[in-house]
DNA sequence: TTGCTAACCGGAACGGCGTTCCGTATCGTC
DNA sequence: GACGATACGGAACGCCGTTCCGGTTAGCAA
């Protein structure tokens, strides 16, 4: 049970410091990259800008999905851990209005990947589940502490309203002309309506 | 205003006899290709099914994303074609049904191409309103057929119906087991209801 | 500190792809 | 039947993802 393969962050031995270096030096460079030209941008552009030769690159990502996922969960991570300190420095709603601000930018960077997730390939099998795993209780507990300052409406599902963002800023092209951002911010006023018992 | 290049069909020269084969060779060649291993199968693949060179592809079709809009708009009209001969041979309610199953099998095949799509290829950027103009009209025939034979009910819009069995279709995976199928039978069944003013 | 070895590194090389090029063959016309 | 325009096939080109391997280095033990 516990000699299954599948099991992942296994530490089967410790990872030397180049090599250690090497992965977050291509992580950056890749998502720089990604950002830039897409998921279809050339391996060599990567390995290019993060000044490795392209073994390297293959000997930490063996497949170009490897890559792109791990490049994906890195930055859900960025995302999900941005929230605490906006916690700490700002009214609960105006903490929640940022991070769906940010979580927004995040998904519009991705427009490309979405092709990527329905290729097929089991790298990226485990992709939206890692997304709801992180997302969610951040998401849930912005939303509860707004709530419980009186501030929104208590009786909204968190992944309800992660997908409604998503939705929100997937579909906007790149003339978007602010228009997610209104989108956004109305979605928060809603929020707000249902704080007090009758709408002012 | 005449001098427009975007003219459609505009017949320039006449096509020559064997350019106009090589023509409809890599068509159906392409069509089989691409429904056996998806819109990304190789184009040597396509070129030798079609048992013609590369470079008489390229004459025909100068970019890959103008054969696969192509196949499309080939196939768009297969199955608007489709229509007249089941209305001729069949009760209104069943070309109806019929045609609706056709359309679905379509769209079965056009998985691949949904990522094609929102590539953001200018050749594909008139497809969508190919699909309506060819399908709206179709359909709108059959329902108005079926709709004064007072077989179906009459307030329904081709443009939503159509959509609503593409929605249907899509999603469905390989292990399908005949749901589509269900589903699209539920909703000719729907339209039969409204065609008595009470149900019975 | 020194020496050893497993792990890691860079980049040339490989096979496959989309696309181009051009000498040859074919069509349609006079 | 001959001629010019057009189309044909397939070798060739450049790019890409991926593999391979000789040289290098980190980490540990003596």
């Amino acid at each position: 049970m516990n000699d299954d393969p599948t099991d992942r962050e296994r530490p089967r031995q410790r990872v030397r410091a180049d090599a250690q270096r090497s992965i977050d030096t291509l992580l950056t460079a890749a998502a720089e990259v990604f950002t830039v030209s897409g998921v279809d941008a050339p391996v060599r552009q990567i390995t290019a800008k993060a000044g490795v030769g392209a073994g390297t690159l293959y000997r930490h990502f063996p497949q170009r999905s490897d890559l792109i996922a791990a490049v994906f969960r890195h930055e859900v991570d960025a995302c999900a851990d941005a929230a605490p300190s906006l916690v700490a420095q700002c009214e609960p709603v105006d903490a929640l209005a940022q991070w769906l601000r940010r979580f927004a930018g995040f998904i519009a960077t991705k427009r490309g990947l979405s092709a990527a997730l329905h290729s097929g390939d089991p790298a990226y099998d485990s992709l939206p589940s890692y997304f709801q795993q992180r997302f969610v209780p951040v998401l849930g507990t912005l939303l509860d502490a707004a709530a419980k300052a009186g501030q929104i409406r208590s009786d909204i599902d968190p992944q309800d309203l992660l997908r409604a963002v998503g939705n929100l800023t997937l579909p906007a092209q790149e003339d978007d002309d602010g228009h997610t951002q209104r989108m956004i911010a109305l979605l928060i006023d809603g929020l707000r309506y249902g704080a007090h018992a009758g709408p002012a």
